[in-house]
DNA sequence: GGAATTTGTTGTTCGAGAGAACAGGAACGG
DNA sequence: CCGTTCCTGTTCTCTCGAACAACAAATTCC
């Protein structure tokens, strides 16, 4: 699932293929509409290895010959020939299963969302009722797909637990799931077999954030995703940490509550009673019913309350915590720490700098998300897009040809 | 620093040459006698290229031929001939530099300490005095090394703050420093201008541990250093985590003390305000005096007094967070840990199984370093090291040959 | 002792990237 | 307006490293 190769493994010279012809796509797919000379620099090969990449992938009809890119290089030379996603490429669907609601959308090479479509989600529906929903939102989206693009994989962001090894959904408090394989659920509503990949919602939104987001170029970023409960996804090294068994970034239950109350999973003073949506419904005496829109009621403030305010502080105070252990340059807060912090942005910057340790704080930005809402949304299209990467060839050969044949079920 | 590849670069073929060289010197460096066998199935290359690959290791003069591993392989067929470190092979030099003590070490290729010299650090000494003392020590432990041996370079593990980028340390309060360039100082006392590497205390044990401790085959694991602060390094998917500036995994500070104390940090309710060295000290009755020592003093209690089972209990607590959030497999109790952890073991589990999520805490498990108190020293050994598995021409080509005339200063 | 099995060795093949030579296309300078 | 300069695309050849095949060597098993 990560990109990570196995260690101890030597290289062979099928594998350099593989691994150049990948690099190219990703950095295609990175930029959208590049030029041939950019890519000899960006990877260190000889022109005429570019070359023959670049036809290669046009070949497999995942990208095709552009004009030059506007703008490019200023000055005296031949121009270079752009490369771009090509318009009947690959596409994967990518699925964000909220508190409330389902999103999903079709998400070309390149990230752009090219369909969207959402459903309402029952509060404690089964996994097959939502699975049945989240087919039927597939196969509008993919309706209009041209019939010679092949769909490559799916990706599912859920707000829980989910297991590395298989995607196994092992927690997800707020859909009231258990131990849920929701991607063989989807797959057999839909009635095919093709790669699926699940990950939690925080992680996808700072893979995200990552790649085409406010996080673009830094390689040390937390996502701290506020969704009903309080997660973290960590980017290090450019790299998205997954842990042992998938469960990287759990920041909801540290310990930060000076009140000591008690929290749903059985300890106390865990931080999500602090600054999670119930705790922050509360405080500003939200309606229960409202609380999965918690972002839009937090909007609606034009001058933030002084428990809001002193919610802010307390967020302050644990990024602080989390600063000082993960050391990034860039925390990213996105759900409804999105509205939160541009409504009391003084407060959290204050409680943040006040317990910081100076060398980690003199290289931390807070940011707001660069994709709005859609940041675990585009994280699930990037895991599903991943294996394109890793190997063009193979993942076109799993991939789905005849899509509206194949999901008429 | 760290051993991961530029993201983005393609593989030319010299690359590819470099790789699988480095690679082979690593799984012998890990084995230390291993066959050319079980290197093709490790590798997944072909016996010919091994052998290819092995020859040129030899004409480096890193690695010899040797008899067939003992009772390597049970059946039919010809028994593999081995591959095993050079007698005068190439070595480091390992400095762990501890609060009232230097220890310096020479250790070849294979992890194995050749040659050990230490030296008392008067408290609160200047950086350049240390560094001559410690620059004592290098040439009395370089002394015997075989003439023709290589020193590849040096590794030196501090306690406290170090920036990855160059090696500065930021800030080690025990040793009363700021922003000290000690590497330079090190080189400059041996007249010398050779690779140097630095790394904070805990970081390297996790390190040491996860190549050649109890850690090993484990990818996400959780070194715990006491040594006066608490300090954490982490291994996640198999690479040791730096973060930003290279302060990833400063756990002491996170407010996990519910009785508030102050902290010399100047924030409230610190972690190493109840597990620190002082902490603990000053609980047990423990003279200021023999802080440094607290692990000895540990080892004569036979029965726990009940301010210790406290603090087991807390450390419990503590390490259930740092579970939680960090999802490894195994967490490494370091330096007095190691010692506080025998005495009790059954608070600690209690504490710790009392606050981690079900899911964390499934696949985790609590262990003592297995290299004892020489973690940090061979992680130092592990870091200088490193460049000779990235490409080992190269780092042939900057290590220092005449080493008895180069060091004569 | 012979068959089976596994590995080391050697020479050849194959494939991917590098490099050189030439052509194409634009900006620049006069 | 035209030649120069600069950079890039294209094509062909070269180089190098890994794979492959065939054979020899060394051990176990029957």
């Amino acid at each position: 699932m990560s990109p990570q190769r196995r260690a101890g493994l030597g290289t062979n010279q099928e594998a350099v293929r593989r691994h150049n012809l990948g690099t190219v796509l990703r950095h295609v797919h990175r930029a959208g509409h590049i030029s041939r000379a950019e890519l000899t620099s960006l990877m260190g090969l000889n022109r005429s290895t570019i070359a023959g990449l670049v036809a290669e992938l046009e070949s497999l009809g995942v990208s095709e010959r552009a004009h030059p890119v506007e703008g490019a290089r200023q000055g005296a030379g031949r121009p270079s020939a752009g490369v771009r996603i090509a318009a009947e490429g690959p596409y994967v669907v990518a699925v964000d299963l909220g508190v409330d609601r389902a999103v999903v959308a079709r998400v070309g090479l390149g990230g752009q969302v090219l369909q969207r479509a959402q459903a309402p989600v029952h509060d404690g529906g089964e996994a097959w009722q939502v699975g049945a929903s989240v087919a039927s939102l597939v196969r509008q989206v993919v309706a209009d797909a041209p019939p010679a693009a092949p769909l490559v994989g799916i990706g599912i962001s859920v707000p829980g637990l989910v297991r590395r090894t298989d995607g196994l959904i092992r927690l997800a408090p707020n859909l009231g799931w258990q131990d849920v394989s929701f991607g063989g659920i989807v797959l057999a509503a839909l009635g095919v077999d093709i790669p699926v990949q699940l990950g939690n919602d925080a992680d996808l939104g700072a893979l995200a954030e990552h790649r085409r987001g406010v996080g673009v170029g830094v390689d040390d970023l937390i996502y701290i995703s506020g969704n009903v409960g309080v997660g973290a996804g960590i980017i290090a090294g450019g790299v998205k940490l997954d842990g042992a068994g998938g469960y990287f970034g759990e920041v909801g239950h540290l310990p930060f509550g000076l009140a000591g109350l008690t929290c749903h999973c059985g300890n106390r003073g865990c931080w999500e009673t602090e600054v999670g949506a119930h705790a922050i419904a509360e405080a500003i005496h939200c309606p229960a019913d409202k609380v999965a829109q918690l972002d839009e009621v937090l909007d609606g403030y034009g001058e933030p309350p002084a428990q809001l305010r002193a919610t802010g502080t307390a967020l302050g105070h644990g990024l602080a915590s989390i600063v000082n252990v993960f050391n990034p340059r860039m925390v990213v807060l996105g759900g409804y720490f999105r509205s939160l912090y541009s409504l009391v942005r003084a407060e959290v910057n204050a409680g943040l700098t006040e317990r910081t340790l100076p060398a980690p704080l003199e290289s931390v930005t807070l940011a707001l998300p660069g994709l709005g809402s859609d940041s675990a949304l585009l994280g699930a299209a990037e895991i599903a897009l991943e294996p394109l990467f890793v190997d063009p060839v193979a993942a076109l050969g799993t991939a789905l040809v005849d899509v509206r044949a194949g999901l008429a079920g």
